[in-house]
DNA sequence: CTGAAAGCGCTAACAT
DNA sequence: ATGTTAGCGCTTTCAG
C-alpha cells in the first residue's frame, strides 16, 4: 500500500507548486482554467483526499462544532421510558438494551436535531459527543480541541471545566443554570409555563391541592419547582412538599392511595417523569384523570401517544438547537460578540391528561 | 484578547520541554508524579486546550468516525409520515416544516444510534455528516479528510466518489447495493424477509392477489421488489406489477377500488410507504385489514403505533449501525484487513395490519 | 497567475 | 525522566 497522497505528490505530478494545488480546492477562481483542469485530474488519478486536520491547523479553526449530549440511559439503566401502556412489546428489539429505552425521542433528541440541520445549513460539521456517567474533564477537553464552538447541555459537566473550556472556544449550555456569564445559554421561560399549568389546573378544573413531581439532578427540574412553590404561595394554596421520580415513587405513590391523601394533580418536572408516573398510577387502579390530574413538560412525542395524553407545555426544541448553533457561529467568527442569554417562549398544550376532553 | 496558549506556552512557564507537556496529556505514566501535577497545573492556569488537529496532523489519524446521513424530507419536502392517525395535531410545533415530518424516528435515526453509541464505547468521536438532495463530491471528500473511516447510506455519494474515497478510508455501505468490493457493506436478508411476508400473508391468511408498492429511487425497494416477484412466481401466483409510492398512488389505489381490482393485500417497499397507503386507504374508506391486508418492512416506531399496527419484518437497526463502527474502527487500525459484507437475519413481526388479531 | 517558504501546534523518535 | 527536533500536510503571504 502506497502512501496516501499529499499537496506535494499532486503538484510534483501536474508540475505545479504546492500553493497552485491548495488554491485549486479552496479558491478555484484564483487559478486558470486550464490549470485547475490539470490539477483536479491529476488529483482523481492519484486517490487525493485533501487532509483536514494539516488544513485546520494551518488555518486556525476547524468548521466543526460539538454538541455534548448524554444518554441518560447510561446514568440509569434500569429505568425505562414508560410510554403509557403504548409502548409495544411486539416492536422487537435485538436485545441491547439500550434498544428497547429509546424508542420515542426524548427532549435532547429533538435540539439535537435542530442544531444539526442549522449546522449543515451553515457549511458546518457537528461532532455528537456522549459519554456515560460523570465526565472526566479529559473528555471534554479532548472534544473542545476538536471544534470552533461547544454546546452542552447543563449538569453534564463541571463548571470549572466549563469555565476552562470557554476561554478558548464559545460555549453554550442549553437550559437552565443560572449563574455566571462564563458562556452563552438558551433557555426557555420555566416559570411562565409551570404557571400556565397551574392556571390551567386551577382556573379550569379547579383543582386546589398539587404535588410536584421532581425528577433526579436536574436543573430544569429544580427551577421548575421553584417556581411551582411561588405558584402555589401566589393563589394561596397549601404547599405540600414534592414527590420524587425515583425507585420509592411508586410506594409514595400507594401510601398517599392509601391514606386518601392524593392530590387532585401532580405536576411533573418532564413529560418522561410524567409518563412514568403514569405507569405508576396505572398499575396502583388509579385513573387519571378521573382520581388525578397529571402534567408534564418539554412535549416531547411519547406525551402525544400515550393513554391518556398528557396535558404538557412545549417547548420549542428543534429551535433551542438551531439558536445554539447560530449563536456558536457567530460568537466563533468574531470573538467580540459577547454572551448572551436567550429566553424562549413556551406554549401551553392542552390535552387530556389534566380533565379536559379530547377535541 | 491574549493568543491562545500551546505547549509551548505552557512548557516555557513550567520549566519544561515541549515533550513533557505532550507526555503529560497523552502518556502521563511516562512523567514523573510532581513534574506532570506541576504542568497540570500551569496549563490550567493558562487555560490551555489541547490542538486536535495539530495532534491528528502530528498522529496521522483522527479518531473521528464519520456517518454521512441524508434527510430524506429534504429530497422530498412535501412528504409527510403518515402516523395512522396518531399524528396528534396538538403536539405543537415550531412552525419549521421539517419539524413535523420528523416526530416519529426512522430507520435512519434508530441505524444511527446504534453507531453513536458504539463510536463512544469504544473511544471514538463521530462527526453526522447531512447534505440536502444530491451530495457533490466535494462535500463528502471534505468531510473524508476528517475521519478516520465513513460509513454512508446507500445512492447518496455517487460510486466513483465512493471509491475515490474508499482508496483512503474505510467505508461502510449500510443497505444493499451489491456490486463491486470497493467498501464493506452491511446488509439486511430482504429476500428472507419478503418470503416470510408473502408465506404469512398466503399460507395463514389464505391470500393470493399481492401487489408490490415500491419506494422511489431506493435500492432496498428495488431488491426487495425483485424477491417479491420471485417469491410470487414461486408460489405460482399471479405476478402483477407494483404500484409505486409518489404522488399518483392515491388515484392508483382509488382506479382500483373502482373496479373492483384491489388485491387481497399490498406488500409495501418499507414501513414509511406502508403508512402513506395505509393513510390513503383511510382516506378512500377501504378498511385495512378487512378489505385489504397491508404489510410494512424496518420495523420503525410509527408502525408500532398506527392504527391498525403494521405487520412488518423487524431489522435489527441500532446493530447495524454498531457493526458499521465497529468494522471501520477495525479497518482504520489495520489496513490489511479487507472488505467485508455482513447479512443479518430479519425476524418478521406479525402485528394487526396482515389480518391477525390482537394479542 | 503561479511559486517559494514560513508557519500552524503537536507527537514521537532519538538522544541525554 | 526529560529534552531536542524533525516532521505531519496544508494555507497563505509575499515575490515574481
Amino acid at each position: 500500500m502506497t502512501r496516501t497522497p499529499t499537496v506535494y505528490d499532486v503538484a510534483h505530478a501536474a508540475g505545479v507548486s504546492t500553493a497552485t494545488v491548495s488554491y485549486t480546492f479552496r479558491n478555484p477562481s484564483r487559478v486558470k482554467e486550464s490549470t485547475r483542469e490539470l490539477v483536479l485530474d491529476v488529483a482523481q488519478r492519484l486517490g487525493y483526499v485533501p487532509n483536514a486536520s494539516a488544513r485546520n491547523l494551518a488555518r486556525g479553526r476547524t468548521g466543526v462544532l460539538g454538541l455534548f449530549a448524554y444518554d441518560f440511559l447510561w446514568d440509569a439503566p434500569d429505568r425505562r421510558i414508560p410510554a403509557g401502556g403504548v409502548l409495544p412489546e411486539s416492536h422487537e428489539l435485538t436485545g441491547e438494551p439500550y434498544d428497547e429505552f429509546r424508542l420515542f425521542p426524548v427532549y435532547l433528541d429533538e435540539v439535537q436535531r435542530g442544531f444539526e440541520l442549522e449546522c449543515w445549513r451553515r457549511g458546518f460539521e457537528i461532532i455528537i459527543s456522549g459519554r456515560q456517567g460523570a465526565v472526566e474533564d479529559s473528555a471534554i477537553s479532548e472534544l473542545a480541541g476538536r471544534v470552533d464552538g461547544l454546546a452542552v447541555f447543563p449538569r453534564r459537566v463541571a463548571r470549572p471545566t466549563l469555565q476552562h473550556i470557554a476561554r478558548r472556544i464559545p460555549v453554550v449550555e442549553l437550559a437552565s443554570r443560572g449563574d455566571t456569564d462564563t458562556c452563552s445559554r438558551i433557555d426557555i421561560d420555566n416559570a411562565d409555563g409551570v404557571a400556565q399549568l397551574i392556571e390551567h389546573l386551577h382556573g379550569k378544573h379547579g383543582h386546589r391541592t398539587f404535588r410536584f413531581v421532581a425528577a433526579d439532578d436536574n436543573a430544569d427540574s429544580d427551577t421548575r419547582h421553584l417556581a411551582f412553590a411561588a405558584e402555589i404561595t401566589r393563589l394561596g394554596l397549601v404547599a405540600l412538599p414534592a414527590l420524587r421520580q425515583s425507585p420509592k415513587l411508586a410506594e409514595e405513590l400507594a401510601a398517599l392511595q392509601g391514606t386518601g391523601a392524593l392530590p387532585d394533580a401532580l405536576v411533573c418536572a418532564s413529560d418522561q417523569v410524567a409518563l412514568e408516573t403514569l405507569d405508576i398510577l396505572h398499575r396502583l387502579g388509579i385513573r387519571v384523570p378521573g382520581d388525578v390530574a397529571i402534567t408534564g413538560f418539554d412535549g416531547i412525542l411519547a406525551g402525544a401517544t400515550s393513554q391518556p395524553r398528557i396535558t404538557t407545555v412545549r417547548q420549542p426544541m428543534s429551535e433551542i438547537g438551531r439558536l445554539a448553533a447560530d449563536l456558536l457561529i457567530a460568537r466563533s467568527a468574531d470573538a467580540e460578540i459577547p454572551n448572551e442569554t436567550i429566553v424562549l417562549a413556551i406554549r401551553l398544550l392542552v390535552r387530556e391528561s389534566c380533565g379536559c376532553t379530547p377535541a
